[in-house]
DNA sequence: CCTTACTTACTTACTCGTCAGTAAGTTTAT
DNA sequence: ATAAACTTACTGACGAGTAAGTAAGTAAGG
């Protein structure tokens, strides 16, 4: 692995772990074995890391969700949402950098990743509208949909802590801390069967 | 209103607009038209502050779902989400600041709000159980049905930006940018459909 | 095949701005 | 008079960004 690429990689770490502000670059040099100004030879500034940190996530989702055929409504939704979860398991530090993102309003989001999420938007509408056509779904506001999908799955992994100390304080609600694979498929059903006509 | 509850006022709307770290204590004490030793005076420090705001919010919020009847499970659940919704659009500073928090994990949230965020849950868990015991619902986690409820309404109205971009990108996909309170109903209908038996 | 010119990929050591926090003094109300 | 509610004027630390230097490699010319 090139220091450019460590350096990216390192950077997702700390971007996920303490947000945009509080990721040091003398930090994520030093875990690096770099110099701080070896990272400004690479990237213009801080925001251009980040830039590359989140282009080279967006970049793969995009490609996975793209492949998704849209044919049959039910099968296509359900693989949309299993797609994402898939994603977000397999990449643990986008959850919390998404998380934040639409947090912050997706203010510094640059505009090449935006333009991905447009198509993932894109694709959700069409299997949205297919099934309208076939009478499975009702007219649905296909942005709605997308933040009934991505918001609780990425905000499940980062409140892993907050389950921990709901738990402690609920002795009587069981069951509550489970893993993120399992609240997937079960998500999927559930968003299905809401859809459903 | 006193000097103290105008910091309050000031401070999260800073906090709900740019986040905790680049919230800047002298902009909100040149706003509030104080110096900024007055908010040490009142406050022992910046999280002190962001304690005061977070925990005058929460503490309303559990007020308010404290009061749901559960004997009804499906009007309750009914009630619940559109409790959360209405203090949302009440209170458009809550939306940004509850959002970042879970996207942060929750990490500085002090425990007299972690402590009131419990109680929501359990009523929530409450309402699903009368519903599992009348055959209502299926037996659910209850966090994951929080998150169901939670997550894409706070994160809705940080979106906003977001949509318009993504509005901007797909001229074929509209109709994407609804007010929340029309989308609160919308949301109450599908997440009571998907919890049916 | 070896020297010169140039590039890549860094390092060291700094500047500069911002911002949380404070010490000590001052005004205002009771 | 004295306590509460401030203000002024500062410190100290941290962190983004940079200027200047350098080792190692590559290409070109003689």
């Amino acid at each position: 692995m090139s220091k450019k690429e460590k350096i990216i990689k390192v950077a997702s770490k700390y971007f996920s772990e303490v947000g945009y502000d509080k990721a040091s670059l003398d930090d994520v040099a030093k875990e690096v074995g770099v110099s701080k100004a070896a990272i400004y030879y690479h990237f213009k500034d801080k925001f251009a890391l980040y830039e590359a940190v989140l282009c080279s996530r967006f970049g793969e989702l995009a490609k996975i969700i793209d492949k998704i055929d849209e044919s049959k409504p039910i099968e296509a939704l359900r693989e949309y949402i299993e797609s994402f979860g898939k994603f977000l398991v397999d990449k643990p530090c986008f959850s919390a950098i998404f998380a934040r993102e639409l947090a912050d309003g997706a203010m510094n989001m640059p505009q090449s990743c935006s333009k991905q999420m447009s198509l993932n938007l894109q694709k959700l509408s069409k299997i949205l509208q297919n099934g309208e056509a076939e009478n499975i779904f009702a007219k649905e506001n296909a942005f709605m949909v997308q933040m009934m999908i991505v918001t609780p799955l990425i905000n499940y992994r980062t409140t892993k802590k907050l389950r921990e100390v709901v738990m402690a304080n609920l002795r009587d609600v069981k069951n509550i801390d489970v893993d993120l694979e399992d609240i997937i498929p079960n998500l999927a059903s559930k968003i299905i069967k809401a859809l459903k006509c």
